[in-house]
DNA sequence: AGGTATGTTAATTG
DNA sequence: GCAATTAACATACC
């Protein structure tokens, strides 16, 4: 779930919850999401304070007072939660690591699959290089998406996907954008005209501005987004045809192929 | 109970 | 070099 929207509502909870305050403790439950010790991540923590945070695609990156940076991962099922602990939550048990501040409230990366990730790093670009990361999704102005685009084969949705290229859309906002731009995903790059190519940029551009003022959220978005109809026997928000279930890329897609016409 | 699932990485094949 | 495919990671859902 968290691609570009999501980490970017994950950044703002971060701030509006978490900044300047002093780190009493850390507590790691899962040492997997780790590349150190979890004696050497508190050594790194405890004292100092998170002053900043950016993010880069679906990373996001928190500055420490006196340097270094937290990275922050968080595969499919990651998210942040901010609480006065301790907790008794049901989340509570997947938690995999706790930034304990001097308040009493804690910051937890919680991961019910574990495959989020939380790493130390001097350098945001640096882990961005390290990290194979093109620049973020809405960082990118339209010439260079063009470039881009010029010397691909391959479908236009594992274009979108391809972190390197462009980090911040994964499998379903790749999908919400094709949708909003009439393209079908199986549809190869070197098919799409200059005119295509500039109007899957605006797209781009506005579904995940709109997204992110949604929260990330599928209930808050407009009427006529696929997100919210992500589902089995759903139908098109725009024209009410079933929505088709397809494989492009090795994911799965949704498709309206009334409004997307197949290749 | 097997197939599928939002993410990334690695290996393999074309 | 690039693209597609498959498996792996760990867990939940149908």
């Amino acid at each position: 779930m968290p691609e570009l929207p999501n980490v970017e509502t994950f950044r703002r909870y971060l701030d509006a919850t978490s900044l300047h305050k002093r780190i009493n403790r850390v507590e790691c439950a899962d040492e997997k999401v780790l590349d150190i010790t979890p004696q050497r991540l508190g050594q790194a923590l405890v004292g100092r304070q998170l002053i900043a945070s950016r993010r880069r695609g679906k990373h996001l990156l928190v500055e420490l007072d006196r340097g270094g940076w937290l990275a922050l991962h968080f595969g499919m099922t990651g998210y942040l939660r901010y609480f006065k602990g301790p907790s008794e939550d049901r989340e509570a048990a997947f938690d995999a690591v706790r930034i304990l501040f001097d308040n009493g409230f804690a910051l937890a990366l919680n991961t019910r699959r574990k495959l989020a990730r939380l790493r130390l790093t001097d350098d945001p670009d640096r882990y961005a290089t390290d990290h194979g990361l093109g620049p973020d999704a809405l960082e990118l102005p339209e010439n260079a998406f063009v470039d881009l685009l010029d010397d691909r084969r391959g479908s236009i949705k594992s274009f979108l996907m391809n972190q390197a290229l462009l980090a911040g859309i994964g499998n379903e906002y790749s999908d919400e954008i094709l949708f909003q731009a009439g393209i079908h995903p199986t549809v190869t790059v070197d098919r799409l005209d200059s005119n295509r190519r500039h109007a899957l940029y605006t797209t781009l551009r506005d579904v995940l501005e709109r997204a992110v003022e949604c929260g990330g959220e599928p209930t808050r978005m407009p009427d006529d987004f696929l997100l919210p109809h992500r589902g089995a026997g759903e139908r098109c928000p725009r024209c009410s045809a079933p929505l088709k279930h397809i494989k492009v890329a090795g994911r799965s897609a949704f498709v309206c192929e009334r409004c997307q016409p197949p290749a």
